[in-house]
DNA sequence: CGGCCCTCGTTCAAATTTGAATCGAGTTTC
DNA sequence: GAAACTCGATTCAAATTTGAACGAGGGCCG
C-alpha cells in the first residue's frame, strides 16, 4: 500500500464512464418512473423483487439485502408502499419476530403498468447502446465485481 | 412501443450486474472515505473536480453539471465543505451573478491524503477485477451510453 | 431454567437530497 | 426605456436516507 498505483488512461476512462453512467441512468429511471406511474426506482425494484418471489412475499431483511439497502430505509419505503396500497405487511408464521412484505393485487397491477416503460428506458439508455461483446463483458465483469463485494469481505483480503 | 421487448437472459444479467455493482460500489466508497478521512464520496468528487481545474476553481453550475447533481444539492455540499475549510466561495469577476468555488490549501491537503486510499479501493473493488478486454468494453460501452444521456435528449428519439 | 449473545424490525434524530419558488442581475423585445 | 425573459445561485419545506439505539424474541451453553 506504500505506493499508490494511479489509474492508467484506460482505467480512468472506464471508471469515469461507470460513475457517469450510473448517476445519469439512476436519474433518468427515477424520472421516467415518477412521470409515468409515480414510483421511485427503489419502489419499483421492491415491487419487482416481491413479484419474482413464488408467493409474492419476502422477509424485510431479505428484501433489504437484495436491494443493497439499509433495513431502516426499507422500513420507510414499505410504509410508503403500504399507504399506497401496493404492498401489505404480514406477520411471519414461523418466526414471531419476522415481518413479511406481500405484494397486493394493486401492486401487481401497478407493476404490470410500469414495467414496459421501464424496460424500454433501460434498453434505450443502456442495453441497446452496447454491442453484444460489450454486453457480455459488462455482465461478466461487473457481475464478478458485485459478487466479490457481496461476499461479506468488508475490507477485502490483504 | 406497442410490444415491450423484454430483456434476454444475457441482457438481464448485464443490467442486474450493473445495478448491483453501482449500489455496492457507492456504498463501499462512501464508507471507505468516511472512515479514512471523513468525507462523503460526493464531497471527495467535488474536491477532485476543483483540483483538476487550472486555477482550482469552478463555477457552481458548471460543477453541479459535472457531478450530475442538482444546483441546490451542490449549494448544500459546498456550504459543508466551506465550514470544513476545504473550499471557499468567491465572487466571479466577469459575471456579477456568478459564484466560484475555490479549493483551499487545506482542501488540497485533504485530497492528497484521501486519494491513495480511494484509488486503492476503486482498484480492488472494480478495476483490478476486470480483464483488460472487459475494462475496454466498460470504458467504451458505458462511455457511449453516458455520452448519449448527456446530450440533452430528455426522452430520446423515436 | 438463566444468562448471554445474536437477529429482526422499528424508531428516532440528524444529515442529505429534491424540486419549486425566489432573488438579483443580465438580455431581449418592442 | 420598460416589461418580459433568462440565467446563476440560493432558500425553503418536504421527502428520503443514514446510523445508532431500542424492544422483543430466538438459540445456545452451563
Amino acid at each position: 500500500m506504500g505506493h499508490p498505483r494511479w489509474l492508467s488512461e484506460e482505467e480512468s476512462r472506464a471508471w469515469h464512464a461507470f460513475l457517469a453512467a450510473g448517476a445519469l441512468l439512476n436519474r433518468r429511471l427515477d424520472q421516467q418512473l415518477k412521470d409515468e406511474v409515480g414510483l421511485s426506482h427503489l419502489q419499483y425494484e421492491i415491487l419487482v423483487r416481491l413479484s419474482a418471489e413464488p408467493r409474492h412475499e419476502m422477509r424485510m431483511t431479505e428484501l433489504a439485502d437484495s436491494l443493497f439497502n439499509t433495513k431502516s430505509g426499507l422500513t420507510y419505503q414499505i410504509t410508503q408502499l403500504e399507504k399506497a396500497g401496493l404492498v401489505q405487511r404480514r406477520a411471519c408464521t414461523w418466526d414471531v419476530r419476522g415481518v413479511k412484505a406481500v405484494l397486493t393485487d394493486a401492486g401487481q397491477e401497478m407493476l404490470k403498468r410500469a414495467a414496459p416503460g421501464h424496460v424500454a428506458t433501460v434498453r434505450e439508455l443502456l442495453i441497446d447502446v452496447l454491442t453484444p461483446e460489450q454486453l457480455i463483458a459488462v455482465a461478466d465483469g461487473l457481475g464478478e465485481a458485485s459478487r466479490r463485494m457481496c461476499d461479506g469481505n468488508a475490507s477485502g483480503p490483504r
